[in-house]
DNA sequence: TCCTTATGTAAGTGCATACTTACACCTATA
DNA sequence: TATAGGTGTAAGTATGCACTTACATAAGGA
């Protein structure tokens, strides 16, 4: 890996785990292997690393939204609990010290303060609900959705996905049960949703 | 309002805003309309003015629970419906300049990295799962709903709420309309579920 | 062998910030 | 009127951090 990237990485890391202000430039070396001055050197400024991360990151979470492309043959259920799957293996998973999550971590935290930031995850946001949007649209029209609003749903679905991984960044992870089982519980309610319906009420 | 609120509202706002580390004793001075000298008269440390905001902070949201105090007579998609409202209100109000929200923030932002913030985040939260969870309990007990896991709906429920608000924070208002009309879709989905029912297929 | 390029080591600069100290002022109360 | 408590102004200290400069070293290519 060149020295970069190990910057690039580590800078990530560290800018996700103490946010832009608390981050150092020394911690980012340590984490980096690299001397301090080579930060300066390759990236200019503190700033300038920042702007860099974002860059790099941003385009490699759009390729991400493969993640999102979804297979309307099958069951609508076993769809959403696949890409419920996919989602939190994702924002969870701990390879590549779980990039996508610090990544997620900054930009809810410095889009708060800087613009560039807030525009990113706007955008990476819209896309997501886009697609989402879509397939709920698609399978109204197919006739096995209610007439429910496509955006509120997609919504609704990246909701649960998104707050559990924020808070299972803060709260210990005690809170939640097997993933799997978890995501199951989840699509279960959002298909079919709590109450009885009629033919349960009935039979 | 006396000298010691004034300068623990205004910390609250300024360490929600620009997180603690970004946080400037000098700003909060300003913000308190106080010299900062002061600060560090009532207050000792700029540490130490965290813990009271905690402290007091955390008080104010546990009075909080009457929030999430629901009749159980009426209708179940009025009661959620009412109570996404209250939430949603109470979250985004503008009101002491959004103390709760600004709040909210806090836990998310310094609970990843101190711990005594991040129990406070854990035991807010659990209580108003349990809050709900109880309510769902009785409510499958009564018959009104599926047999449904009464936490994993609760997590659902609060899910929602919480992201939407964390989000609001960063990405511009437009992404959403009408608070009581999104809180109404939202709601109907999670009552309802989005896949067609068996009666409504044949009717 | 020399030169270039990438990196490290070491020392230092300037600035922002948490926190301190000393003193002045004002207001209420004895 | 005198005293005490709460606050402001002003100046200063110490520290940590972004960033710089100067120099050494090691590797690869001409």
């Amino acid at each position: 890996m060149n020295t970069e990237d190990k910057i690039l990485d580590a800078a990530l890391k560290v800018f996700g785990s103490e946010g832009f202000t608390g981050a150092t430039t020394r911690r980012i070396a340590e984490e980096a292997n690299v001397a301090e001055v080579t930060i300066f050197r390759k990236f200019q400024s503190k700033e300038n690393l920042l702007k860099e991360v974002l860059i790099r990151n941003r385009a490699e979470i759009s390729e991400l939204d493969v993640l999102f492309r979804i297979d309307n043959d099958t069951d609508i259920e076993t769809d959403l609990c696949d890409l419920g799957r996919r989602i939190s293996r994702d924002l969870r998973s701990k390879k590549q010290d779980g990039k996508h999550r610090m990544f997620m971590f900054m930009l809810f935290e410095e889009g708060r303060r800087r613009p560039e930031v807030a525009e990113i995850l706007t955008s990476v946001f819209q896309m997501y609900i886009s697609r989402l949007s879509e397939y709920f649209q698609l399978q109204i029209q197919n006739g096995k959705l209610r007439n429910i609003n496509p955006r509120s749903a997609a919504l609704a679905f990246l909701s649960y996905f998104v707050h559990t991984s924020l808070l299972k960044g803060v709260v210990d992870d005690s809170f939640m049960g097997d993933i799997d089982e978890e995501v199951e519980r989840f699509t279960d309610i959002f298909t079919h949703g709590i109450l009885k319906t009629m033919d349960n009420k009935v039979g």
